[in-house]
RNA sequence: GGGCCGGUAGCUCAGUGGUAGAGCGCCGCCUUGGCAUGGCGGAGGCCUGGGGUUCAAAUCCCCACCGGUCCA
């Protein structure tokens, strides 16, 4: 399909470089060599520079990413600061999987400019998908530095394209000092976030170390131009999107036994030192083992299962020793190099702002860092997850992070706290079961480890202690996949049915009363319409902030406006009709908006702005917006923190931004051009999401800058007063503060006080005292009834001495005039021998007990009454209870007993 | 965002329609010269909240709240 894309790369053509077909898969490749047969590409050939460096010099993780920068500098393109790993800027992914992520989707759609053109950038991206194969094949890294350069095409202008991009590579390698003929530009379409394009993978004695994607398509279901099953259609524009792997270059410069001996030795060593292991990385037989190892897992994809074992296998046969062997040198090894991997892709979530929850992007968190604790664990290190990231800052000095290392250690204790009450539980929860079951089976493995986060490996090893042996079984992980089919993501559903223009915004000026014109009208059922105007002051419901209301006006009557929303750019008045639909295209109106609603809305987003600013202030800068809403009477602010803040830091924070509103500082709302903006002011920027076009809303709330397309006071003092009403959390790491600004704020305030002085005025104390009463009252009511209990208890004593002098023959059947106790009585009468039935009528109901200290069933004996009381009923051998509708005659219920007694 | 599990004595939990339980902890008494301990007795429950089904709900159903956990 792409084919003909490779056949105009005048560069390839020029500097000698042939197409050929690689002998083993098929696919074409470009190459120098005459001679060569196949693509170099794993599986066709296999690593060829461990021990061997492709590179003349080696380079440690600093000198390359500066090498390949200023690389590129000196060839026009803009070095651009890396972007946080945590991916706030978008909503489709949580976190940066790669350098062109940065610029997706604003830039590369064309709605806003890159930071620069052409630009390089280095960017670390966190992969999960590998998770089982890190450390294992010596390779995989979930946190690996791309580093990247990049050129946005239009037809309007052109950087450069495919050409200037294979030379540029081909340059870079050559300086470093990879001879020519080993370079191969291997063919592989490549397709990704809806998009696609030829794509150039360079490979070096085996090692993929670039990828250079032609970006050009985009995924359209009419497109005719197919790739790996989706359908794409050219786009007008066109992006140089390349790859190069900072780790792998470093490796390749190096030729270690695996990537992670060349970028953190210092970390490796660290961890070797202080865990229970006694082989050492650095002996030159286990050295020589890993290199085999990771030489023939380059060869091969993710390890998992099967594969894992095939790989197993096969390593073991190459180095003629067997598995078991293997295992004993590899394991502990792959360990380490995981641990190692785990903290540092730990420190740049932590660092970059993220914090562990059981639901969210704040999920992948916890789980990087659980694993990492079990590494820990089974390796017995002896120093705390924190050292392992505090290293990590270290060796990787030239960044900065916005969360201080003190909040990543609070943090990682914390999460070191939860994981072993989950595990300590678990462990009680695997013991119960074994005790009750004498087995465990996979159900039960399965329930454990996806409702209560058991590791099977330690359920299995729980069970064996106890003398119950369990095999993990093979399917284990495909049982759990099965448990998580996956629910379909349901489309958003547009309102409006037309095509309609922009709807010009009056809102953000001081505009209540406008007139405009009705430029369409659509049903949307039960009474009410949407409506659309050339231009309007209502605000739509947006960025948390609720809608306004109002009215319009026509030929002197009131229609009522009580919704308000925008679609694509179009704002949809929602309007009740009482008479049909009366107002029509073409019609002037004049809109009201209700001006004290609004001004709520005003106030509590402004203050809003503070409340986030202050909780950043007091708890640090972790703190994110994670959601909020503005409504009339109350308002709240979801915010990132990772544990509920103590009554001080909510008065502190309720404080600080108090102290802001007092300082009266001014509000001021501008457009900005979008990277103008980010440059100055950060992703700090996009707390409540990020707002699509060229120009941003920056709006200034004391010292707080957000991009914000809501209302705002015209200075801090008109918010008047901001309450906290209510802090909880809402999930693990996201904690809600509600509250209230202004008017809202006193009214919030008096419905509490008027809370206090009812309750206190109904026990006729002063308010001061309520808790202390409160406190008076209810033991005093425990305490009674206690006394209740036992007086029923005595009362129950007599009675049942009463009838029991009426008892013929050890039987009783006796009618109460109360229903209370009957229970305790009859349960008194049987533990004195004797067996009959109780009755007593209750309102419309005939209740009755049936009780036995006899050879005879009470349960049957009330089924039996119950039927002669047309009701139900049943119970014990000694006790049993039920109830009806008819009083039946006393001679048919001592019939009942004969008959009981005869069946004995 | 979705799935699953759970909420009963201070703690850990049992109880699967019919009289609210166990272990640990707590208090008292006995055993002892004293202690470890052992024995006996006792206190301690809005069974998370609301609604429903039922003669009867800790138990079944629905909703809410809270917690845990896995997956994306």
């Amino acid at each position: 399909m792409l084919e003909k894309e490779y056949l105009d790369i005048d560069y390839l053509r020029e500097r000698g470089f042939v197409r050929k077909r690689c002998v083993k898969c098929g696919k074409y490749f470009w190459t120098l060599d005459e001679s060569r047969e196949i693509c170099g590409d794993p599986p066709c050939e296999s690593y060829g520079f461990i021990g061997t460096p492709v590179f003349k010099k080696k380079f440690t993780l600093d000198e390359m990413r500066e090498h390949y920068l200023s690389f590129f500098e000196k060839r026009g393109h803009t070095r651009v600061d890396r972007y946080p790993v945590v991916a706030r800027w978008r909503d489709d992914i949580y976190l940066t999987i790669a350098s062109i992520a940065d610029f997706q989707p604003f830039v590369t759609s064309g709605v806003a400019p890159p930071p620069a053109n052409p630009l390089t950038i280095s960017q670390p991206c966190i992969r999960m998908d590998d998770l089982d194969s890190v450390g294992k094949t010596g390779r995989h890294l979930t946190l690996f530095e791309m580093m990247a350069h990049h050129a946005f095409n239009s037809k309007e202008e052109e950087i450069y394209w495919k050409s200037e991009t294979v030379q540029y590579c081909t340059e870079l390698l050559e300086e470093l000092g990879v001879r020519l003929e080993s370079i191969v530009y291997k063919e592989e379409p490549w397709a990704g976030g809806g998009n696609a394009g030829p794509c150039l993978e360079a490979i070096v004695s085996g090692i993929e170390l670039a990828t250079l994607v032609f970006m050009n398509l985009v995924a359209d279901e009419n497109g005719t131009i197919e790739i790996k099953g989706e359908r794409y259609r050219k786009m007008d524009r066109y992006i140089v999107d390349t790859g190069y792997g900072l780790e792998r270059f470093v490796w390749a410069s190096q030729g270690t036994p695996t990537v992670y001996d060349a970028i953190f030795p210092s970390v490796l060593d660290a961890i070797e030192e202080n865990s229970s292991i006694e082989l050492s990385r650095k002996d030159e037989d286990v050295s020589e083992i890993v290199a085999e190892s990771s030489r023939l897992a380059g060869v091969m994809g993710s390890l998992k299962g099967k594969a894992l074992e095939e790989f197993r296998i096969k390593t073991a046969e190459k180095l003629g020793i067997d598995v078991e062997k293997l295992l004993k040198v590899v394991a502990p090894l792959e360990k380490i190099y995981a641990l190692a991997d785990h903290t540092r892709a730990i420190l740049f979530m932590l660092g970059d702002g993220l914090i562990p929850s059981n639901a969210g992007g704040g999920y992948l968190a916890r789980l990087m860092i659980r694993r990492a604790i079990r590494l820990a664990e089974e390796l017995e290190l002896t120093l705390s997850l924190f050292d392992l990231v505090e290293m990590h800052k270290k060796l990787m000095k030239n960044f900065s992070f916005d969360v201080s290392m003190d909040t990543v250690q609070e943090i990682l204790e914390l999460e070191e706290k939860r994981y072993r009450s989950t595990i300590e539980k678990g462990i009680r929860m695997v013991e119960r079961i074994v005790s009750r079951k004498k087995k465990l089976n996979v159900d039960d493995l399965v329930e454990l480890y996806d409702s209560h986060g058991v590791p099977a490996e330690i359920a299995v090893k729980i069970a064996k202690e106890r003398g119950i042996n369990v095999e993990l079984p093979e399917n284990f992980y495909s049982r759990l996949a099965e448990r998580h089919s996956k629910a379909e993501k349901k489309a958003e559903v547009k309102k409006l049915k037309g095509k309609y223009p922009k709807t010009e915004k009056l809102y953000y000026e001081p505009v209540f009363e406008f007139e405009a014109e009705v430029i369409g009208v659509e049903p949307s059922g039960d009474g009410t319409a949407y409506v659309i105007l050339d231009k309007t002051a209502f605000y739509p419901e947006s960025g948390g902030q609720c809608a306004d209301t109002g009215y319009m006006l026509l030929n002197g009557r009131k229609y009522e406006v009580v919704d308000v929303f925008i679609e694509d750019g179009v704002i949809a008045h929602v309007v009740r009709f009482r008479d049909g639909t009366a107002i029509k295209a073409g019609d002037t109106v004049k809109g009201v908006v209700n001006r004290e609603r609004r001004l709520r809305h005003t106030r509590h987003h402004s203050a809003t702005h503070l409340l986030l600013y202050s909780a950043r202030k007091v708890l640090g800068n972790h703190v994110w917006q994670a959601g909020a809403k503005k409504e009339s009477n109350r308002a709240r602010l979801d915010i990132t923190h990772y544990r509920r803040p103590d009554e001080e830091q909510i008065r502190e924070i309720e404080l600080v931004a108090n102290r802001e509103v007092m300082a009266n500082k001014p509000v001021r709302c501008e457009w900005m051009d979008r990277i103008e903006a980010e440059k100055k002011y950060g992703f700090r920027l996009y707390q409540g999401g990020v707002p699509p076009g060229r120009e941003i809303r920056v709006v200034r709330v004391g010292d707080d800058v957000q991009a914000c397309a809501g209302t705002h006071c015209s200075a801090t003092g008109e918010i008047g007063v901001i309450k906290v009403l209510r802090v909880e959390s809402i999930q693990d790491g996201v904690i809600r503060f509600e509250f209230a600004a202004g008017e809202a704020a006193l009214e919030q305030i008096a419905e509490k006080e008027k809370l206090l002085r009812e309750a206190s005025s109904i026990l006729r104390v002063e308010e001061r005292l309520l808790p202390k009463t409160v406190k008076r009252f209810f033991e005093e009511w425990k305490e009674q009834k206690k006394t209740i209990d036992r007086l029923a208890e005595e009362i129950a004593v007599l009675k049942a001495e009463k009838i029991s002098r009426k008892a013929e023959n050890g039987f009783v059947v006796e009618t109460l005039d109360s229903c209370e106790g009957m229970q305790k009585v009859a349960l008194k009468l049987a533990e004195m021998g004797l067996a009959g039935i109780l009755l007593c009528r209750d309102c419309e109901k005939v209740r009755f007990v049936t009780f036995s200290g006899r050879d005879l069933d009470a349960g049957e004996l009330a089924r039996k009454v119950a039927e002669l009381t047309n009701g139900g009923g049943g119970g014990k051998k000694d006790l049993a209870q039920g109830a009806g509708r008819t009083m039946p005659n006393l001679e048919s219920l001592w019939s009942l007993i004969e008959e009981a007694e005869e069946g004995n």
